[in-house]
DNA sequence: ATACATAATTGTCCCTAAGACATTAAATGT
DNA sequence: ACATTTAATGTCTTAGGGACAATTATGTAT
């Protein structure tokens, strides 16, 4: 039999195949602490209890995962994350209890301030410390939630990664906090400045903010700059 | 509804899903070379091209998709490699003729003396040099094994991940060898042998072995030891 | 046995980038 | 003007990798 005439006769529906869907982890940064974006699922299984922004791919719409992903976020938020990547695919036979099932989860990055002012009732950004106050999440989800904060702060720790959790225009001391409410520890002011000079990816915007005291520079990234890593870690 | 009910009423069949598989890049070191297991397929699609070990989640048999590419590993080589983790998972309506599909893709390391001495015609270890020999590759292989090998080389730079492609007992130089033909690039074998001693991952076996001139220590991996990493990239 | 060649191993100094923390600068309030 | 607060910069220390020289051990040739 011929390749072109096996694929004719072939029906995926006459293979036991696991469900897929996909799963995001969003963060921002909202009144010094970390949020992640969660929905109160309104069908089964698991109405009723908080979950990650996900589902199933439309495999009319979606080309890829990453799609998927998107789509999900765009939707609840109306805003593109600026990042998002691959996290992890989880897998098992009990992690939904329609059957055998599989996530490919993402993370991404947002500004608070790019969202919509008010979400209704069934969206919400909740911080990481207040996680308790929804549990029991949907399926894995706390598990996905962890791993995601793993990364986050591995990343933070050789690269400018977490820029992208602020606005358009931010200062330095902003960075400086952001990047101890995600390590969860302080860092040294210096070598923060040192690598964010290092890294070339911003540049003054000529205005300036006052907190009370001196004002601060604000900057910008540059255009089309990618994401630097460094070659050691802090702390 | 109660979910009890919904879960009752629900037939994953009657949902259009992706296909979803698994493959895993095998890693080995052999004559000064990296190697992949690579096998040629002999079902449609592709059949007679050379792909990566991999194929259909067992639910019967499969608790998670690392089990599925463990039991694809084990069955051509019968070893359970040291070493296996999650890569990526590719995803895209083009990928597989067959329709929309997923792969959830691993990475894995092994001796090459750990394989039987010889497999049969349906099965080798390809060096990473000679693909364009098997070329083209099934599915979107050849990118999995683009992204694994960065992936390797990556970790390589922070971690004593390429032990695992030694054989049990080894020497600091069949060490050095190795990271230099993983990294494709020379490296200071001071700066190695430092790592080596302080990731404490190591013991003295108490024999040595000669090439030719001064005999070298063996050394083999303490028992029930993790991986090592640390804090800045070599290179 | 002695000398030699070769690979294994160790020693030493240099260099880079982060850590620690002090100093200076700019804005506000009294 | 002066004190206070936050922003920004300066400077010395420290840790660990890079470079490469020096020493040690072993097989081979004389």
């Amino acid at each position: 039999m011929m390749e072109q005439e096996f694929l004719k006769r072939y029906k995926a529906s006459d293979y036991s195949n696991p469900l897929l869907t996909v799963d995001s982890v969003l963060f921002t940064i909202k009144d010094q602490s970390l949020k992640i974006l969660l929905l109160k699922r309104d069908n089964h299984p698991h109405k009723e209890l908080w979950s990650l922004p996900g589902g199933f791919i439309d495999i009319k719409s979606d080309a890829t995962t990453e799609d998927t992903a998107l789509r999900k976020i765009t939707e609840k938020t109306k805003v593109t994350p600026p990042y998002l990547e691959q996290l992890q695919t989880f897998s098992s036979k009990d992690r939904d209890p329609r059957g055998w099932s599989a996530t490919v989860s993402y993370f991404a990055l947002m500004a608070y301030q790019d969202t919509e002012a008010q979400f209704a009732s069934d969206t919400q950004w909740v911080s990481l410390n207040d996680l308790s106050k929804v549990q029991p999440l949907a399926f894995d989800h706390q598990q996905i939630i962890d791993t995601a904060l793993e990364r986050l702060q591995q990343k933070s720790l050789y690269s400018m990664l977490p820029v992208y959790c602020l606005p358009k225009e931010f200062t330095l001391s902003k960075y400086h906090q952001l990047m101890e409410i995600i390590l969860d520890k302080t860092i040294q002011k210096k070598s923060l400045y040192r690598r964010f000079e290092a890294s070339k990816m911003f540049e003054e915007t000529g205005k300036s903010v006052a907190t009370g005291a001196r004002a601060a520079m604000l900057y910008r990234l540059k255009k089309n700059v990618a994401l630097v890593n460094f070659e050691r870690n802090l702390g």
